[in-house]
DNA sequence: CGGCTTTGACCCGCGC
DNA sequence: GCGCGGGTCAAAGCCG
């Protein structure tokens, strides 16, 4: 997967600090957990990105922004108030899976094949880009993803994914290549 | 007109 | 207890 290797070259050029907000086709069709098991981390891009070794200048890239929160009472089945706060402190065992990964694009959106709907958006301590929350809108799959873009490297941008997809992806992924052309994918398990 | 974004308020955990 | 930081809700507006 000589891609990868591509892209280092002919990256810097192209950061002009533009926004655009063309969406970017990124499909990753059998990866970021599309299954019924949790934590296969084993096939997908983190496990390809894994076995051919993401050259080592990542470092500028520092993931210590990247905790692992497994608290995260974020389990809100969508029926319970506020108010009565019945508050699912049980059910805490199931900690969902998170996968972070960054990526090197102008573009804030990396559409991977999914439908999102954002939902929220927040200022981010030490960053002064704004992160975004985002919901797979498909019927009964809550998968939430975060798309934050770095103060110190404005090029690039942090995904994170949380939860597995529960039913396939609609887009084609023909054009992976052509998107790996020009976007750089960092790598982080968490 | 429906789906999505925007945006302020709300909630909650945590540290002081 | 209070304030802060982060995550979510939901009403209103936008847009194709």
């Amino acid at each position: 997967m000589e891609i990868f290797e591509g892209f280092f070259h002919g990256l810097s050029s192209s950061s002009s600090s533009s926004s655009s907000s063309t969406s970017l086709s990124l499909n990753l069709r059998n990866s970021l957990g599309y299954g019924e098991l949790q934590g296969d981390r084993d096939n997908g891009m983190l496990g390809l990105m894994a076995e051919m070794g993401v050259p080592g200048s990542l470092n500028a890239v520092k993931n210590n922004d990247l905790h692992e929160n497994e608290g995260l009472g974020g389990t809100t089945a969508g029926t319970d108030e506020r108010i009565g706060k019945t508050k699912k402190g049980d059910n805490r065992k199931t900690r969902k899976p998170r996968h972070a990964f960054q990526t090197r694009s102008q573009v804030d959106i990396l559409d991977d094949g999914y439908r999102w709907r954002k939902y929220g958006q927040k200022a981010v301590k030490n960053n002064k880009f704004p992160r975004s929350y985002y919901r797979c809108t498909h019927q009964g799959c809550n998968v939430k993803k975060q798309v934050q873009r770095l103060t110190r490297d404005e090029g690039i941008v942090e995904t994170t994914y949380e939860g597995l997809h529960s039913h396939p992806i609609q887009k084609t992924n023909d054009n992976f290549e052509h998107i790996l052309s020009q976007m750089q994918i960092y790598t982080s398990s968490l």
